[in-house]
DNA sequence: GTCTATAGGTGGATAGAC
DNA sequence: GTCTATCCACCTATAGAC
């Protein structure tokens, strides 16, 4: 299959970027990974920035995918976002940081289209939890304070934060203390 | 004066690990902000990990000296919070971010002594905020779930998170309304 | 303490054969 | 699509003159 290098290619980047940041990785690492060279990787993705925004593409198509089986799966605005912090959770137990996450704390190395995919993945998860929001608050399974709005960007910056913190002290626990203690003040 | 040099060495390196991050400058950066040649900069921190450790005790100081500051300023509780987040938003507002928040990001990537003095300064934050929560408590101007010490982990995740994204957008802001609604949750 | 000069390595990226 | 070979810029770091 002619695609399948770059989804594999695309798959140890994603690691690297996770672990190590998007500067703390080269093309190669990613050669060495999969015992190609380097110039082949320039076949697939011709600059490190091309390689980036694919990888945030992809990272938000499948991060938007999961939310959807949250709604698939789960009716009541608490259990929604009980998942959703489950989806960081797993990130994190994998030794990993959410990839975007990762990407905002290099904003100010970052190429210009990195920066707004970056934006973009953060736009759509507050889009998605203000909606969870909104619904917790109509049927009154969720209570908080202000706009859903306001609520969701700071469930997320807690979420965000807490995995980053958590990572380098390798206690997951601690992302799941405060990433509950969030939960329950938006009343879920 | 002999140690001014490296005064403005520190000054400088942390300006740029503040926003590029510490895989993101390099000992030219440096140079060419101070007029002087790399080799000279080698002379004052031999490697790069040596400049590193020392910004990060450098910073821990500072920062701690602050939060005596807010001690001696500030009586109660509530008030050693807000004063304890304007902190953070005057960094933020420096267009720059938390020194070890940035360094957490990159902790895959960093030398060991590095990674021990960056939790020290996280360590150092949650103390004295578990002091200020208990305080809180004890005089009824607080009011939290659980104990004082998640509690400020918490704090403190949101904190950077909301930081770290609000940069990103370049809206201090964002930053402002998440650490009110975290304030908030603690009764403040 | 700061300089010139340089070592030795790695970064992203390209040309051209196969 | 993948390879070899290579370019050039940049990196951290050191030697040794001043």
């Amino acid at each position: 299959m002619a695609n399948d290098t770059a989804q594999r290619v695309l798959d140890v980047a994603e690691q690297l970027v996770q672990t190590r940041g998007y500067n703390g990785f080269s093309y190669a690492d990613i050669a060495q990974a999969l015992h190609v060279t380097k110039a082949s990787l320039h076949y697939h993705f011709p600059a490190k920035a091309d390689l980036g925004a694919r990888l945030i593409e992809r990272y938000e198509r499948n991060f938007l995918a999961a939310l959807g089986r949250v709604d698939a799966q789960a009716k009541g605005a608490p259990e929604k976002l009980r998942r959703y912090a489950a989806i960081y959770e797993a990130v994190l137990r994998a030794g990993r940081m959410c990839l975007c996450g990762m990407l905002a704390a290099e904003f100010g190395t970052l190429p210009d289209g990195m920066r707004s995919d970056m934006r973009h993945f953060f736009d759509e998860n507050e889009r998605w939890l203000k909606g969870v929001l909104q619904q917790g608050k109509r049927e009154g399974t969720l209570a908080f304070a202000g706009s859903a709005a306001g609520a969701a960007q700071a469930l997320i910056g807690a979420l965000e934060g807490a995995m980053m913190i958590a990572r380098s002290y390798g206690d997951v626990d601690r992302f799941h203390a405060a990433s509950e203690r969030a939960l329950k003040e938006l009343g879920a």
